[in-house]
RNA sequence: GCCGGGGUGGCGGAACGGGAGACGCGGGGGACUUAAAAUCCUCUGUCCUUCGGGGCGUGCGGGUUCGACUCCCGCCCCCGGCACCA
């Protein structure tokens, strides 16, 4: 018999689709009058193009490219589009450590990734590809800055910023991961720069609530982004220094506790230090402090578990509420960045404010008990409806809930305080001091300011240099030439902005481009893309789930406030995928534990590679690789390719179907669907494909019917189809059949999945003791009847009193005794 | 500390309130073969057994239910996010 041989195969079947266009989808030309076929757009987060694919591309791909075939073979137009991230550090390191230019190694890489995934051979439509490093595409990142620019949504700005000493570039927020460079590691240090932000605050509160409007994101993403945004609802209340009219404005979450505060802290880099304490005694103290704590890293300052220090400045700032003094204090626990860089200090009632008058003798008072009046030991920091305010005044035996609206309403109309809103979420920091990414369309002009480009100018190519190298200012900057240009405005003389956008700007778009690629007008025409978004699906690793996520749907509103686009969020439904480890850890290539896929491919099969990274376990979860587990699913194609070849070679059977194996194949088809669709589970299909066919076996053993062996057997292909798509159509051709990617998804026939008999599972007080084969359709007391009759039923039931008989028709009887 | 996810054989995992361990890997035994590979058959949670079967088993302790891996309450442990965030 002619061996199995996925090689030529798969080849076969890749030469074929290609040369059929089988997945091409074209936009209509009037998406308006566009026919109501059902449509979707699948789409997997697109590869940074490094040389090689690695697992998680393998995974990430497969998984839309089942979706996709099921859905297509259900009748829907799919669009399903690749593309590269194009930009970045790893490039550019590449160009510095080996020369050449990172756009050659960027186009080296993509042509060999390129190769690699046509080699899996997903479904995609290739005639959509873009790479965000291309002039036609970076012309249109740089034509939304623009865009964004107008709308004050891009600002520059001095503030102290995240600076990677390694990467010579400043980072945002979101890259800076326990004070260290989300890429390489190194310990970010604080810097006073003059960078460009996005805007993003302003889109805070919509980000969290129009989370309303997506249809399925996983819980765990949601809660990432909740976290990072960190939306905290409290108050303002405004202190007086004792003696001037200096205003202390406080950020609180617990204006119930104001009562309760017993001293006051200033930050560190708080800019009123200097003016509190000039000419006191204290001022020499102070500034030591000051100093000592601006020498402690942002690491160092951030380990809660270090001892609390402090300075007192000789100052007194008046409580509001009850018109006490407070002395003022400066302590590095408090942060400038968040709230107002002051807070009032209510040891009673908060851990660390506990800490703090502990270690210095202050006094610590409580003004929050148990709503039941119970004892509790300090500090209490309950603040549900459990709690209730004491010896606060008016205000004392107030649920803290109600406590808390009472006493913001009151500072508001005593014009004390007002209610507001805190976020941990910081505008994002998107200027880059590197050579690979999208030049800033902007010129700085002595006379005019800064100064966009105009749109027909764009795009602003990168000038070409020959030093990559990061010196702590952009590459771009030794291209004296192109740095050197007109002001559009006044039309004199103006210097480029050299810094470079983030790629995570790239990122936040790319799924616009898809729908309208070729497009030299506009970055997309709105009515194409309002005809394929928002993306139905979603599929990529959770270690985007705040950065490329966030910056994602930001834009997107961003663009929909601009009239850019129609909907508010682009990812309808995510779903997040798990990483793929080996020896406990992601693979990596310094950890040398990497397994590649092209080798996998090359000695078992594209088919098999991918049957088996979706068959280790449920696609949201971490699985560990073990290299022999591929070796099941190898076995499997054997055997669905040998039966092929014999049923193909046993030519047409006629003859009776009404045998078990056909109603086994349509139980498959049902599970399958179910289990794909419903509950987009990957695994689950695989080990119902691998029943189906040693069911098959052994059927033919047992001499069953060629036309039932025939049914199944095609079903097997039908069904693997999505998953083993180049054996699936060569027996599907050798069988007799035409394409099979263009042939409907099979449906189970109901009349096949309905029995004539079932197994009985019979019990005791709820444990299996015996099952009997009986037949559908009788009455609870006739299969209370044959229950009773089992002899194992017997000598359990054996003298006792049978009480009640549970019956589930269909299933099993329980008797209890 | 707060938020989210999870804990089932030697391993990956299945079980959608009703048969715990489907399916696969690994392992034992056997057939075919001069031999090996490939292939095929068979056993494989654990303890007891007179070989009929029986006891115990899904992190721990309670509860709901005729019946709980599944639902509820309280713990323990692991993973992820946030965190001197006021």
């Amino acid at each position: 018999m002619e061996r199995y041989d996925p090689q030529a195969i798969e080849r076969k079947w890749q030469e074929t689709w290609e040369r059929e266009q089988a997945f091409v989808v074209p936009n209509p030309a009037d998406p308006q009058a566009a026919d109501d076929r059902p449509r979707t757009y699948v789409l997997e987060m697109l590869p940074y193009p490094s040389g090689e694919l690695h697992m998680g591309h393998v995974f990430n791909y497969t998984l839309g490219d089942v979706v996709s075939h099921v859905k297509r073979r259900q009748g829907v137009i799919v669009l399903r589009p690749m593309g590269y991230d194009a930009f970045g550090l790893p490039a550019e390191n590449a160009a510095i450590r080996e020369g050449g230019h990172p756009r050659e190694i960027s186009e080296r890489n993509i042509d060999s990734i390129r190769r690699q995934m046509h080699r899996m051979g997903w479904s995609i439509d290739w005639t959509r590809e873009v790479s965000t490093s291309d002039p036609t595409y970076y012309r249109w990142t740089q034509w939304l800055f623009l865009r964004f620019y107008e709308a004050g949504l891009a600002y520059r700005k001095e503030a102290p910023v995240k600076w990677c000493p390694n990467d010579q570039t400043v980072l945002a927020n979101e890259q800076v991961i326990d004070g260290r460079c989300e890429r390489c590691g190194a310990e970010v240090v604080a810097k006073n720069l003059e960078q460009w932000f996005f805007r993003i605050t302003e889109y805070a509160d919509r980000l969290l609530d129009e989370m309303a409007l997506l249809e399925s994101w996983p819980e765990r993403v949601l809660t990432m982004q909740r976290n990072w945004i960190g939306r905290s609802t409290g108050a303002e209340v405004v202190f007086r220094v004792e003696g001037t009219d200096v205003e202390l404005p406080v950020f609180t979450t617990r204006p119930d506790t104001l009562f309760g505060a017993t001293f006051f802290v200033l930050a560190p880099e708080h800019q009123l230090v200097g003016d509190l304490i000039r000419s006191t005694d204290t001022e020499r103290a102070v500034i030591d402090y000051v100093g000592h704590a601006g020498a402690t890293t942002a690491v160092e300052r951030a380990d809660t578990e270090r001892e609390k220090t402090g300075v007192f400045t000789g100052r007194y700032a008046r409580n509001p509420v009850n018109d006490e003094l407070l002395p003022i204090w400066v302590s590095d626990y408090v942060l400038m960045e968040y709230g107002t860089g002051a807070i009032m200090g209510v040891p009673g009632h908060d851990a660390r404010d506990f800490e703090f008058a502990t270690r210095f003798g202050l006094e610590i008072r409580q003004v929050v008990e148990p709503a039941d009046g119970s004892p509790v030991e300090l500090p209490y920091v309950e603040r549900t409806t459990g709690a209730r305010s004491m010896s606060s005044g008016q205000f004392s035996g107030l649920e803290t809930p109600e406590a808390i609206d009472a006493i913001v309403e009151w500072l508001e109309s005593e014009g004390l305080g007002k209610a507001t809103v805190g976020y941990r979420l910081r505008d994002w920091l998107l200027s880059r001091q590197r050579y690979w990414g999208a030049p800033i369309p902007v010129v700085h002009c002595e006379v005019c300011g800064l100064v966009p480009v105009p749109d027909d100018q764009l795009p602003v190519l990168l000038p070409e240099v020959d030093d990559y190298k990061p010196k702590g200012r952009s590459p771009l900057a030794a291209a004296e030439e192109w740095v050197r240009t007109t002001c559009p405005e006044c039309g004199g003389p103006a210097r480029r902005e050299t810094d470079t956008m983030d790629t995570f700007v790239d990122s936040s778009w790319y799924f616009l481009r898809y729908a309208d690629p070729r497009n030299d007008q506009l970055p997309f025409d709105r009515e194409i893309v309002d005809f394929w978004l928002p993306v139905q699906q979603y599929i990529g690793g959770v270690e985007h789930a705040i950065l490329h996520l966030l910056y994602a749907r930001f834009f997107t509103k961003v663009m929909n406030d601009l009239g850019l686009l129609g909907f508010r969020e682009p990812f309808l439904r995510l779903f997040t995928q798990g990483m793929i480890t080996r020896n406990g850890a992601k693979m990596s290539k310094s950890k040398g534990n990497v397994v590649s896929p092209d080798a996998m491919v090359e000695r078992y099969g594209a088919d098999a590679m991918r049957l088996y990274i979706l068959y280790m376990g449920p696609a949201e979860a971490d699985k560990e690789w073990h290299d022999s587990g591929i070796e099941g699913i190898a076995r499997l194609l054997d055997r669905l390719w040998r039966l092929g070849l014999e049923v193909a070679d046993a030519g047409r059977a006629d003859g009776d179907l009404g045998l078990e194996l056909v109603r086994t194949a349509h139980r498959t088809i049902a599970k399958v669907t179910d289990d794909l669709e419903r509950r987009f589970q990957f695994h689950t299909p695989i080990a119902a494909l691998f029943e189906l066919v040693n069911d098959i076996y052994r059927a033919k053993e047992e001499s069953g019917s060629e036309a039932a062996v025939r049914f199944a057997t095609e079903t097997a292909v039908s069904l693997i189809q999505p998953y083993a798509p180049h054996l699936a159509e060569e027996l599907w051709q050798r069988l007799g059949h035409e394409r099979l990617w263009q042939e409907p998804w099979p449906e189970p026939d109901p009349a096949m999945l309905e029995q004539a008999s079932f197994d009985l599972v019979v019990q005791v007080n709820g444990k299996l003791r015996d099952r009997v084969t009986v037949a559908v359709g009788l009455s609870d007391e006739a299969l209370v009847e044959h229950a009773k009759a089992l002899p194992r039923v017997a000598s359990q039931v054996d003298g006792k009193e049978i009480r009640r008989a549970i019956v589930v028709p269909g299933k099993l009887v329980n008797f209890v005794v």
